[in-house]
DNA sequence: AACGCAATCAACCGCCCGTAA
DNA sequence: TTTACGGGCGGTTGATTGCGT
C-alpha cells in the first residue's frame, strides 16, 4: 500500500473519521459481496477511503460479530496472561478473545493494563526499599510483574480493574451493529 | 460556568511478509 | 529468481470526552 502503485489519477482519497453513510455503504457492500481485496472492494463500493482504511474500518468497527463493551475482567486475565507469553503479538492474542480486536486490546493494555503496572512498579520499588530483602529479582515481564507484586494476585487485581468497569458496563455504541445491519437490511438491494 | 489536564479510542502510518506473475 | 502488490501488524497520533479545580 505504502509502496502502492497510486497511479493516482487524482483519486482524492478522504481520511478521518468515518461517516455514517461510509459505515452504511461499506456495511452494504461486504453484506451482499463479502469481503474481498479491500482496494477494489473500496473502488467498487464507490468509498473514497483507501482498501487498508476501509480494512481497519471494517475489522475494528463494523463486523457483525464484534463484542462492544467493557474488557472483563477474565477478559483481562486472559489478555494478561497471552501477553506475557507473546508480548506485543495483539492480533494473534486477539484471535482468542472472540468479538475483541487487536486494536481494542492494544489501546487497552496501553492505556489501562500498562497503567497498573506502572502502579505496581512504583508500589514494588517504594516497599522494596523498605523492605530491603535485597533479591530484588528483576522483573521481566507482565506476568512476572503482577506475580511478584500482585500475588494474591490476579485475583485482587481483577477486582481492582472491574470496580472501574462496572459503572462504564455497557456504554453506550455510537451505533450499535444491530442499527447498522437493520439499516443495511432497510437498505438491502 | 469555564478552563485545563488526563484518559480514551478511532484512525492513520510505515514496515514487513506472503504470494502471484 | 525477482519484483510488485495487497494485506497484516504494531506503533503513534489527534480528536473527543470526562473530571477536577
Amino acid at each position: 500500500m505504502d509502496k502502492a502503485p497510486c497511479n493516482s489519477q487524482d483519486v482524492e482519497v478522504r481520511k478521518g473519521p468515518w461517516t455514517l453513510e461510509e459505515d452504511l455503504i461499506l456495511t452494504n457492500y461486504i453484506a451482499n459481496h463479502g469481503e474481498g481485496v479491500w482496494n477494489s472492494l473500496a473502488k467498487a463500493a464507490g468509498l473514497k477511503r483507501t482498501g487498508k482504511s476501509c480494512r481497519l474500518r471494517w475489522l475494528n468497527y463494523l463486523r457483525p460479530d464484534l463484542r462492544r463493551g467493557n474488557i472483563t475482567p477474565e477478559e483481562q486475565l486472559l489478555i494478561m496472561e497471552l501477553h506475557a507469553k507473546w508480548g506485543n503479538r495483539w492480533s494473534k492474542i486477539a484471535k482468542h478473545l472472540p468479538g475483541r480486536t487487536d486494536n481494542e486490546i492494544k489501546n487497552y493494555w496501553r492505556t489501562r493494563i500498562q497503567k497498573q503496572i506502572k502502579q505496581a512498579e512504583t508500589f514494588a520499588t517504594q516497599s522494596s526499599d523498605t523492605n530491603e530483602h535485597g533479591s530484588t529479582s528483576q522483573v521481566s515481564n507482565t506476568a512476572d510483574l503482577m506475580e511478584t507484586y500482585c500475588q494474591p494476585c490476579y485475583q485482587g487485581n481483577v477486582e481492582a480493574f472491574s470496580e472501574g468497569n462496572i459503572h462504564q458496563e455497557l456504554n453506550e455504541n455510537y451505533w450499535s451493529m444491530e442499527d447498522l445491519w437493520s439499516m443495511q437490511f432497510l437498505n438491502g438491494d
